[in-house]
DNA sequence: TATTTTTGCGTAAGTACTTACACAAATACT
DNA sequence: AGTATTTGTGTAAGTACTTACGCAAAAATA
């Protein structure tokens, strides 16, 4: 429940199809209380028979909106229940022609006057609420008529896509982009370990502080990469971590880009060496690393990551 | 399509899901644009597992609002997808815990990517719709969470039972209503004919220019009976006619009401004589009118309904 | 006039959920 | 400790529609 508000907007169908299914509850409901044996859902089909008998199924279909196999079964149970009949036309006959039973016209009247209630109380439903449901749904569907929705993502994906890659530092409010993006790449080629969390839920604390940087590359506002670089004891020393980019604008250079602003980094900060620990499955970032400048490491060093297989180094001239 | 407007808020439910469903529509489509193998309705499932790894389906479910059994048949797609694995929790037997596979991290990217472009398009689309349809659902859901539809449906009809009886003459706008408590009763025991829709839709010409009446009983501002007299050619004769009260309000005497209202009517007009015609089928009609003081004709006079095979007279002293 | 296409209708199966029921594991109660 | 209840899960069937398909009658075309 409280998911689903989260998601916003994108789940609108999901809360439309759950006000809609209590509406018909309640409907049945409504009908129970009136002593009336009859569906919701045969309302449309029996009180469009009523105001013009001899009207085909066909038609009907046409009028209420719904499919023709739609009105057929709800015909078909109308008929099962005596509430209407069904006689071919003699012009054509593949026409069915449909009109009330005796049993029909006895319960229209009743259904009229549960309409009219009903009509009252929506109105008034409807009136109190403010802004109009009635009028919201009218101006959103006409929207989707202009454009449908399919054709407005694919337009802001195209947005996106055409957007430029720009990178800054880290501000305050990105530890969650920071942090999901790391999670989600970890997760996906080995088990998040606690050390990571370390570093990725304060990142202030255990990077910035200690003099460290945290480079982030946005697309039209959203963050879709990061790096990192953390101070090393060694004076002029910088170690290369973090190096995260989504999957989902993958081609873009974002790797590199983050890389080069990264080595650039170190240089204003007057560092003169840069140092990072990998692993020998992502064949990508190796060479992602390699065409930055770096050199495997001949010597293996201490290293609090598990995975960690691979460890390169970069000195800058 | 037309009919579902005329029918209005009481079709809301109707409309609600048809937009619901065109949205459902339009995501698959969204997909498929990203090259996604994925099924709308999976997103909430998957997504909260990408969240919350190891997160029981129970839990799930309540999250999102679903059944369990929802989640069930989801997860078990999901499974045969590869996109999820499930493994029994070893403190609690019944549990199964939910996990992403890789292949299911290699998806949720393009997916957030996805749902990123989703929000724009659909914050957008939200924003161009005046009034805004998010906020329009959040007042109706809480209106009907105050009070139930079902509630106030029923607070209708016992302010409809307990509103006063108001007799009152024919207006301008009153045609539709007079026909249409006319036409049900006509059809519910005989087969309309052309005959009655003449004085039906033009009561103005056949009935009140010619030094007629018609009264109308109301109950909440709504048309609940009709009854009408017809100047005949003899001097101080009225017929009685178009006699009709909706079933839906039946036991309250409204016919009798209506009947001694007529007669007074007559007496207004200075008449003193009052004729009807009626069928024998209808008893209850028939006791009516004579508790309203009509005797049966011992001579039967021409008529030009084939359904009558009754008719009487009241002669006002 | 014979054949093809269209139209009206019915049935079957699918959709995205639901409710109803079954079953075993865990927990609460005696 | 033994039984009753609760809880987590899965399956079956229902709901209110849909799409897909088949059949026969009518209309269009050759």
């Amino acid at each position: 429940m409280d998911f689903l508000q989260q998601l916003g907007p994108v789940a609108l169908g999901s809360r439309l199809r759950r006000l809609s299914e209590q509406l018909t509850a309640e409907a049945a409901g409504i009908y129970a209380d009136y002593g009336l044996n009859f569906q919701p859902r045969w309302y449309p089909v029996f009180y469009l028979v009523a105001q013009q008998p001899g009207i085909a199924s066909n038609e009907v279909a046409e009028q209420i909106g719904h499919t023709h196999a739609s009105v057929s079964q709800i015909v078909k149970e109308l008929l099962r229940h005596e509430l209407l009949t069904m006689t071919p036309d003699p012009q054509d006959q593949r026409r069915r022609r449909l009109q009330l039973t005796a049993r029909g016209h006895e319960v229209l009247p009743h259904l009229r006057a549960q309409t009219a209630d009903v009509r009252r109380s929506m109105d008034e439903l409807l009136a109190e609420t403010e802004p109009s449901l009635w009028s919201a749904l009218h101006a959103f569907e006409q929207q989707l008529r202009r454009q449908p929705l399919r054709q407005r993502v694919a337009a802001a994906r195209q947005r996106r896509a055409a957007a430029p890659v720009v990178l800054r530092d880290y501000r305050a409010g990105d530890q969650p982009a920071f942090r999901q993006l790391n999670v989600d790449w970890i997760a996906r080629y080995f088990t998040l370990e606690p050390a990571d969390l370390k570093a990725l839920d304060h990142p202030q604390e255990y990077i910035l502080a200690p003099g460290g940087a945290i480079l982030l590359a946005e697309i039209a506002g959203e963050v879709v990469g990061t790096c990192a670089l953390l101070r090393m004891p060694e004076t002029g020393s910088y170690e290369l971590a973090k190096m995260a980019v989504s999957p989902a604008v993958q081609g873009r250079q974002i790797g590199f880009l983050l890389g080069q602003a990264a080595l650039q980094r170190v240089r204003e900060l007057g560092g003169r060496r840069v140092y990072l620990e990998s692993n020998s499955v992502l064949t990508p970032a190796l060479s992602l690393y390699r065409k930055l400048g770096f050199q495997p490491l001949a010597q293996p060093l201490p290293s609090p990551y598990a995975r960690a297989d691979v460890q390169m180094e970069l000195l800058l001239p």
